[in-house]
Parts: structure tokens; sequence; C-alpha cells
DNA sequence: CTGAAAGCGCTAACAA
DNA sequence: TTGTTAGCGCTTTCAG
């Protein structure tokens, strides 16, 4: 048994025709007769045939895989529950396409140049950028290497450059922070991400906008999306504007290092402070209170990636899509 | 610009000798003089060569990829914490092997399908099976297709078939229960998982395992490793068992849940009641209390898979492997 | 509409 | 130790 795997031949032999048109109807099934389609059809499901990728590979240049590239350091992402949400729906959004999805971490040097070699050596069609900083050297090896590259999130400072699709982390913040005013909030601070990801900044900015209230230095402290970062920026954030009665916290899990610290410094949520987050990630009906947070539709936006990809590997001029962020009320705020 | 990408043959021009010897070089080194492999080497630098694999791969018929393939319904996987660092560690381990990983999900007969013909093709030479169960059809497409493959955790009911690294489940159940005695509980319940997964019954037999007290029936219930099924299952015990002085439950995500339960139910923790989680994943440190817990060591269950699944591509014979969990002390128990 | 034939870039067996 | 050579399985002209 286990007999070798049928060849595109073995099915020409099974329908009776040629090689040749065994592949037209495989692929884009130009000129061919009902009747060879049909025969051929048969033959590949009575083989049991799959084309050999490294074959279509070698002659078409073209590898029908897509490589997700993952740009953060280790351990950040280690706490992000963001990441996989991407990873399957932009698996499953390749799939429907016939495409899979390979996995690299440009953590360290070593990582980008693995990823920077495997871009020249043309082993995938595409690339998916995840949380890539517009400093990174590997954005100039993605360049210099012609792959088509979409980003899930804005690389800042390459908005122009690199195609991306993202939530609105301006306008969630912003809806988060109207509506913590809303409910009578007048002394905000915000613990933010670093300034260099863009929902580090846009999510400050979206903070500042909004009008009803003075914003200044010392309401804005900077965390790293890590728990225990979120606890030490509360801690600083009490210390430098002690008058506060809301937190905007720029992700769920960082609002539950907050939730620690103001649980500590005696401060009681939401009653003295309010507190909102964002992500809507599993760690946003964990804690007590259940954080009210800003969902990012990152199922979308990945799949949104996908098809700017997709299209960009079509050879289609594409525009960077932003999607919309929703309001979810717990009761931390 | 953007010439060409370099071959085989560029380089052996370059270097002055043939392409035999500048395959030779490239792969195995046997039999090369040191002045030859020099020049292919300053060649290879020279040129920016990178191997086609599609054609490498067309000639040995290996690929250089595995396919990480997840069995786990979606809905289940989206919350789970787990998945991402097995992911990444695996990523990384195969990475250090030169070869790299493809993501497929096995969650409808559509995408087992997809695996099957992906596998039937040839197109990856090893799989990585996670949170695969023993009835999962995919499993007999996967034996079907030769193609070696090894769990991540146990395949239950498959033990000797499929190879497998895994966390001690049984162990890690008779630490918390332990610890839990040793802390003079007594009336322990336990919300358990799914008894169709390792974690689902291995855990219940570590549980039981443990002298000190009589385990009887009520004193177990069932999650589905949601935060929610966790609630609900902490409601059902202490209906069942309104008497138990400590839970021990195994997932973080449903220790939050039961945390809610308690509370809502008016019961202190860890003062009337204590517990236990199990995973230490980001949840169980914005709980509050924060949860004393299991760790698991996943990125060594996931290097450990992939040390097998290269061993079992060298042909080698392999075992299983059963890795120690660690008690981690917080505040609920 | 279909068959024949020429490679895609690489490895490995063989010959030198 | 090295060069030469024969394909791996497929797509795609080019004839017919």
């Amino acid at each position: 048994m286990a007999r070798k795997r049928p060849t595109i031949n073995d099915v020409a032999a099974a329908s009776g025709v040629s090689r040749g048109t065994v592949s037209r109807v495989l692929n884009g099934k130009t000129n061919v007769s009902l009747a060879a389609e049909l025969a051929v059809r048969r033959a590949v499901a009575e083989t049991g045939f799959v084309v050999n990728r490294a074959a279509r590979s070698l002659k078409t240049s073209r590898t029908g895989s897509v490589v997700m590239v993952l740009s953060e350091p280790q351990e950040r992402l280690f706490e992000d529950p963001n990441f996989s949400v991407l990873m399957r729906a932009a698996t499953n959004q390749l799939a429907a396409h016939d495409m899979s999805l390979v996995l690299m971490i440009a953590g360290d040097d070593g990582g980008r140049d693995r990823v920077a070699r495997y871009l020249r050596g043309g082993h995938a069609d595409g690339a998916l950028l995840i949380s890539t900083h517009a400093d990174d050297p590997l954005l100039e090896a993605i360049e210099r290497s012609h792959v088509p590259s979409v980003a899930c999130g804005a690389v800042l400072g390459r908005e122009g450059v690199v195609p991306y699709a993202a939530a609105d982390d301006r306008g969630g913040a912003r809806q988060a922070t109207t509506y913590l005013i809303g409910q009578g909030r007048r002394k905000i601070g915000m613990i933010a991400g670093p300034v260099d990801t863009p929902g580090g900044s846009l999510r400050i900015e979206g903070f500042t906008s909004v009008p009803g209230r003075r914003v200044t230095k010392r309401m804005v402290v900077h965390g790293d999306y890590t728990q225990a970062g979120g606890e030490k920026a509360m801690h600083e954030l009490l210390r430098q504007f002690p008058a506060l009665d809301a937190v905007f916290v720029a992700s769920d899990l960082m609002a539950a290092g907050a939730l620690q610290a103001l649980h500590a410094a005696g401060r009681s949520v939401p009653g003295e402070v309010a507190v909102a987050g964002f992500d809507d990630s599993a760690v946003a009906t964990a804690t007590n209170p259940m954080l009210t947070t800003i969902r990012q539709p990152l199922a979308e936006v990945a799949s949104e990636a996908v098809r700017l990809l997709l299209a960009l590997l079509d050879e289609q001029e594409v525009e960077s899509v932003i999607l919309p962020t929703e309001l979810i009320v717990r009761d931390s705020a």
C-alpha cells in the first residue's frame, strides 16, 4: 500500500487527455471542452490527486502562502491577548482563498534576518505585519524584498507607504472619554501605551480631542501594555494627579493593573474613580469590577488586512481602512 | 533595478565552480575543498543568493515546514490564552532548525478537509496537533496521509499512537489539591473541564487521587473552559455541595467565573472558600483576589513537541514526554 | 479545443 | 574532490 502520490500525469492517463489539458481545468479552465473537464474531474477524484505546490510554485513563482510577521518583543506579546485573534481571522480568511499562513517572529536581530531572507527568497507571496514600528529595520528589508505587505494597525510615520487595516484608535479613545464625561467625570487621567505604537499615540489624541475639560501633561502617564506596567502607571498618575475622578486606560491588561493600584490606594471604583479600558479582551470580565471598555474589531482588522493584501497581489490599488470600535459598558465606569 | 533573483547557477558562475559543488556546500558540505567552500560562501554573500525552496522541495520532497493544526472549536480558542504561547514557542524552536510553521484551523468539516488535502498533498513535512480529540475524524485523515505527527497535550485514547508532549495534568491537580488540604481545607469541590479533553479527565484523576478526604460525585461539576461556564458551574457546585470550603478549578478563566459566582453568593475568598486555578494565564493576576494556580510549562511543551516531531522526521524512535507543573501561590487560596 | 515540449531551480547519482 | 547530467511535477507557449 501507500503508493506514490499521484501526479498530474496519472490524472492525464486516467482521464485520457494530455497533461496540458488537465492543468487547464485545474487552473483557469480556459478553452476546455465540457467532456474533457468532466473526465478530468472524475479522474482527479478517483486518483485522489492533489497538486504539488512545489512544482507549481517553481513554475509560477507564486507560493500560495503569506507570512505573518510579529515584530513585538517576546515578553509583551506573551501577554497580549489580541494577537491570537488576528492570527485566526487571517488564517481563516486566507484559507477561503486556498492560501496558507506561515508565522514568523522578528523579535530580535536573528529573527529579523530570518524574515528578510525568507522574503528575499520569495518564500511567501505577501506579508502581514503585526505591531511593526516605523523605525523597525525590518521595514527596509521588506521594502527591498519587493514583497507586497499590509499592516494590521498603522505603521506610525509610514501610513502612506504601508497600507493597513486598523481599528479606530482615535475614535475609540474619544468614545471612552466622551462616555466618562457623560457620567459626570471631569478630572480624567489617562494611562497610555508607548508613544511609538499607534495605540499609544492615537488613543492619546482621541482622549485629548474631546472637549469639556483641559488636558495637561501631568494627566497622562505611559505604561507598557502589561498589567504590572499598568499598576505602576496608576500609582504614578495618582501621585501626579491625585484629584482625578476617572482614568482612561489604553488596554484592559493595564486597566487590570490600574484597578489593583486604585484598590491599594483605597480609592473605590467606580465610586471615586471610574475606569475605562481598551480591547475588550478576556481580562475585561475577570476583573472586579468588570471593565467598561472599548471593543476593537480585531477579527475584521485581520480579514480586511488579508483582503487588502490579496488585492495588492492582484496588482490592484488599495486604500487603508479604519474600522469602528464599540463602547462596552460594564461596571468600572 | 530589481533584477531577477540569483539562482544557484549565478553563484556557481561567480565562484568559478559547478552547480553541484555549490549545492554541496549549501547542504551536507561533504567532500568539498576549503578553497571551494570559501569561494562559494563569498559568492553567496555577494549575489545575495537564497535557495529557492520550491525547487529544492520538488527535488527532495521535503518542504521545510510543519503545520500546526488547531482542532478546537473557534469560540473556545478565541478565549484560550494558552494557544498563542504554544505557537510562539513552536515557531521559535522550528526557526532554530530553519523550518517554518504554517497554521491551519480544523474547526469544522471544511477546515478538516483542507487540512487533510494539505497533508495528502505533501505540503508539510509534519504536523503539530493542538487540542485534538480522540474521536476527531481528522486523526484518521492524518494517519492516512502518513505525515509524522506529534500532539501538544495527549490525544485521549490514542496515547500510544500519537506521540505527545504535555504538562503533567494529573500531577498538577494533585499539587493544587494537596496544597488546599495543607491549608486545612477538607471539603473541596472541583470544577473540571470537559471529560473528552486530557485536562478534563486527568485533572479529575489527580484531584481524586489525593488522600485525606472522600470525593463523591456531587463534588465535581463540569465547565467548558470559558469564564461564563466557570461561573455557571460554580453556582451548580454551590447547590450540590453547599458545605464546601475550597474549589479546585481546572482553568484560570473558569476560576475567574467561579470567583464571581462565589462573590454573588456572598462567600468570601479565601476566607470561606479557597480557590485554586490552573494555567497561570494572564487572568490569574487580574482577578481579585489574585489566583493561586498551577503553572503549565507551555512553552516547553511546544518546544518538546517540536523536538519529538523533528526526531520523527529523522526516523528516530520517540517517546512522549510529560513536563512538571509548578504551584503558584497568590491570594485566592 | 488539445497535445507536445520546454523549462522553472535544485539535488544526487554517476563519472571522472 | 569535482563536474555533468537527469529529472522532481507543473504551467505555458506553440503548433496543430
